[in-house]
DNA sequence: CTTCTAACA
DNA sequence: TGTTAGAA
């Protein structure tokens, strides 16, 4: 299985990323609604979110934290089309910087999630496909 | 219990 | 953006 697969494989509920991402559920759904993501849905109509998906939040957040709109992430960032095989989409080199720092971060939270363990529910749900990232 | 959508004291 | 109601 590919890197590529792996990173937009939908696996987390969009609690597990709000505690990842440090963002309210309802900032979620908001950036969701202005096309910033696009997480898959469960049949349940739930959102699944990605590896990739949640690095993109932390890119987001920290846009939002320097004082931008949507609109302006909007320019930023490349719009989110859907699972495009060959579409490393990267604007600026300057984004490379920083999603090497997020990465380092995201990878802390993820660790620590899988060795803290969630309570009942979660755990089953995220510890078996994190494993495949990290090898504990 | 967790998440979803829609709407507003 | 917070928050809440009602449903799934």
């Amino acid at each position: 299985m590919s890197e590529e697969i792996r990173r937009n494989m939908a696996l987390f509920p969009i609690g597990i990323v709000m505690q990842l991402t440090d963002l309210t559920a309802r900032q979620i759904r908001y950036y969701e609604q202005h096309q910033l993501i696009m997480p898959a849905r469960t049949s349940g109509n739930q959102r699944l979110f990605s590896y990739n998906d949640v690095e993109r939040l932390l890119e987001i957040k920290k846009l939002i934290e320097r004082g931008a709109n949507i609109a302006g992430i909007k320019q930023v960032m490349a719009p989110v089309v859907k699972e495009s095989p060959e579409t490393t989409v990267m604007t600026e080199d300057t984004e490379e910087k920083r999603k090497e720092l997020t990465d380092s971060e995201l990878y802390r939270r993820l660790k620590q999630e899988l060795v803290t363990g969630n309570r009942r529910g979660q755990v089953s749900l995220i510890q078996g496909e994190l494993s495949r990232f990290f090898k504990i």
